[in-house]
DNA sequence: CGGTGCGCACATG
DNA sequence: CATGTGCGCACCG
């Protein structure tokens, strides 16, 4: 998946600044990538980014300008958002237990690398704090670099993920199988009109594929315009990258400045996936084709196909319905890792986060997708109607 | 120039 | 008060 290497420079990179004094900003820390690894500023950007996802790297606001941390080396006494309040007089706050590194690895040296992530810490302390850090993500809408006051807030980057819209209604808790309480309650972007939520698009979910590509929007500007862009060789990470939507996004969405007003980016168009004709073989059970629709339909608008449909046949996938499933949603070249895993319909139930995003070696950008955009949201449909039923 | 080192004023708990 | 940050500036290659 995605170079651990970077994991290693980019967390290095922020400590070496730290203790430089320097403000470990986007733009010290893909020039000090480059110059020490040569790594493209572009690609720093989005390894970055992934890993404000994977919460080893924190985004703060500190007075008034975007700062990274080194999630290994923060938190450790320090616990404090309630000045968040500041920002939103939320509800709850009390909950602190944010963020990884608890009974993950606990390497205070830092920036080695430990596994990309301990998932059951991830979700869990992710939910537990994500209601304070919902309070930034509202904030940072406007202003994705420059919160009003000095909230050194130890804000969870803002993005993480945003689970798509939620089903109708999203009540009971999925059931605590294999993915408990994915991370991310309701949390909706409060006053999104129509852009957002317009389902227009042939992807699935509008709202994360944005959260994806306004994240970098908000940083790449930054880096992109500095000197540093240009001259390196900006199309190698084409190649390097998927032609998923990350890129294009960042990329296209770059004429943004870190100014204001820049929460939902209108260059997002770029994401291509269509969701594929041809339905090869799922035919004997339920064809892929379908249950994406259906799973459209009826999650996003409440139509059309019964969850509970969905929900019956995932159990009956054959490893080959699973691969058409995420072949024909956009993600030929990670679906037959799924084949190589021999990942049925009823392992992918059984899929959590780590598995997704370690377990099938692709890559992180798209594995993020893929459990969000749809093992996420097979799984809760799933776990949705039949409430209790385990495996 | 760009990378470093660091005094000192601030922000926070 | 103890600590963590990072601005601003002097230095170095």
């Amino acid at each position: 998946m995605s170079e651990p290497r970077f994991r290693e420079w980019i967390l290095d990179t922020i400590d070496s600044l730290r203790s430089r004094k320097a403000r470990p900003d986007l733009e010290r820390i893909c020039r000090m990538v480059r110059r020490r690894h040569g790594s493209e500023p572009d690609r720093t950007c989005v390894e970055l980014e992934k890993l404000i996802q994977e919460h080893a790297v924190l985004k703060v606001n500190y007075k008034g300008s975007v700062s990274y941390r080194n999630a290994a080396k923060v938190q450790r006494g320090r616990r404090k958002l309630e000045q968040a309040s500041a920002l939103k007089p939320a509800a709850k706050r009390a909950c602190t237990a944010e963020v990884n590194r608890d009974g993950g690895g606990d390497n205070a040296l830092g920036p080695a690398d430990e596994e990309p992530m301990e998932d059951g810490e991830d979700e869990l302390s992710t939910t537990a704090g994500l209601d304070s850090s919902m309070d930034e993500e509202e904030a940072s809408l406007d202003a994705p670099c420059m919160q009003s006051t000095a909230d050194s807030g130890i804000g969870l980057s803002p993005i993480t993920d945003a689970g798509a819209s939620l089903p109708a209604a999203s009540p009971s808790a999925p059931k605590s199988s294999p993915s408990h309480s994915s991370m991310e309650p309701e949390r909706e972007t409060p006053h999104t009109p129509p852009e957002h939520t317009q389902p227009a698009a042939p992807q699935d979910t509008g709202s994360p594929e944005l959260e994806l590509a306004r994240q970098p929007a908000a940083i790449c500007p930054s880096a992109q315009r500095s000197t540093l862009t240009g001259e390196e060789g900006p199309r190698v990470e084409e190649s390097a990258l998927t032609p998923d939507q990350l890129l294009p996004d960042c990329r296209a969405s770059l004429h943004q400045d870190e100014a204001v007003g820049s929460d939902r980016e209108p260059a997002k168009g770029s994401v291509p996936a269509e969701e594929g004709k041809k339905c090869s073989k799922g035919d004997d059970v339920a064809c892929p084709q379908e249950i994406e629709q259906a799973k459209n339909g009826g999650i996003k608008r409440g139509v059309s196909v019964k969850p509970e449909e969905i929900a019956q046949d995932l159990l009956q996938w054959s490893v080959a319905d699973v691969v058409s499933y995420f072949t024909a949603v956009g993600f030929p070249e990670q679906a037959v890792a799924f084949r190589t895993q021999e990942i049925d319909g009823k392992s992918l139930l059984l899929m959590q986060r780590s598995d997704v995003l370690t377990g099938l070696s692709i890559r992180l950008g798209p594995a993020l997708k893929i459990y969000e955009h749809h093992v996420k949201v097979l799984q809760r449909s799933h776990f949705q109607e039949d409430g209790d039923v385990i495996s």
